[in-house]
DNA sequence: AATTACCTACCTATTGATAGGTAGTTATTT
DNA sequence: AAATAACTACCTATCAATAGGTAGGTAATT
């Protein structure tokens, strides 16, 4: 079977925002993507706000999987954060796409309060994760000069978005990895 | 005198863009924040594509000069990079703007090639900065544990920018601190 | 006489959204 | 088994609002 029309538009609207932000796509590219016409799309989300809700939502369950795989896949703590970040480059597309909880917080006042809710779930599920990491670095000794874990989590998770905008600024995908290497070099992987 | 209208329009634009994104605010907003007529506004500005140029050079400028300023008032590369993320935190207003560059470079494909590089040529020179305070934080010893200077602008720049954004997904300025407690804790101001 | 800085009045294209209709499928009743 | 009812997934046609932009005029300054 192919994919229903419900997930061909997530996955439409979904590269759209991430590569041109919540403001940057509207149902008329999607119709066209997707091959319905624009007034279909409001039989499966009702507004633009249902389906930004839908999309951060599947996001958020997509990431938290993927968190959970990468886990499960690597036994060290400086591996799986290595995981994560590949993750992350993965997921520029060369520099064309963001991660979809950035595009969205530039667009903060175009969104609705459930959306912006499920930023928050989303930064703190990932903040979580990354903790309990570097918790496990310092204990498995597989990554380098471990401080206070919280700490690092939140500077992980900014360096890695501010990686992937610099990354966007320019197209480039090797400023994603200039400035990660220092990162990088502390992992074992 | 008062300001005129052609900085006021700057202004009223930074702002928005800087709140908002690039595609997030329009001609009509302007005339109503500043006080013209919408039509009058391209008197000044023709195309929001030469405003845009026009606010991301004034920016650009902005804040080479603020980065003189604070090398002239502060003698140590610690103290210079703190007061660099100072600035960066008085940008964000609490959580409700962005650095221009970030905030533009989310809607890059609505951008016009001169503003592209334009960013390019702002990134580099914030780049070029922040790697001679970390060459000079080796020597003078205010910055700890240097390793690579470029490697460590890039990261720099990348983790100022990243917690940004976090400051901006759930508007609240202390996870702007969170995110920069480590960098903040090598530095000796 | 030009130039500057605005104005009114308008244009075309696009935005998200609605109304109302039509096939085709599925479930329920007779 | 046949008839009825309801639902799904789309369609055309249209809406008011807004987008950036243009034409042409006016009043003041240089």
């Amino acid at each position: 079977m192919s994919t229903d029309t419900r997930t061909s538009l997530l996955n439409s609207a979904e590269a759209a925002a991430r590569a041109r932000g919540f403001d940057g796509f509207s149902y008329a590219d999607l119709a066209e993507d997707v091959g319905i016409r624009k007034a279909s799309i409001h039989h499966h989300f009702p507004t633009k706000a249902a389906l930004s809700v839908a999309l951060m939502q599947r996001y958020h369950e997509t990431l938290a999987s993927a968190c959970a795989e990468i886990a499960q896949q690597h036994d060290t703590a400086g591996a799986r954060l290595n995981a994560l970040v590949e993750f992350y480059r993965d997921a520029l597309k060369g520099g064309k796409s963001l991660c979809l909880c950035v595009s969205f917080s530039i667009s903060r006042e175009s969104l609705s309060a459930p959306v912006i809710t499920e930023i928050a779930a989303f930064r703190e599920m990932l903040i979580g994760w990354l903790s309990a990491v570097f918790t496990e670095g310092e204990t498995d000794k597989s990554i380098a000069d471990v401080q206070d874990p919280a700490a690092e989590a939140a500077a992980a998770l900014a360096l890695i978005e501010g990686a992937q905008l610099a990354a966007r600024a320019q197209e480039d995908v090797t400023l994603f990895d200039t400035s990660l290497a220092l990162l990088r070099q502390r992992l074992q992987t």
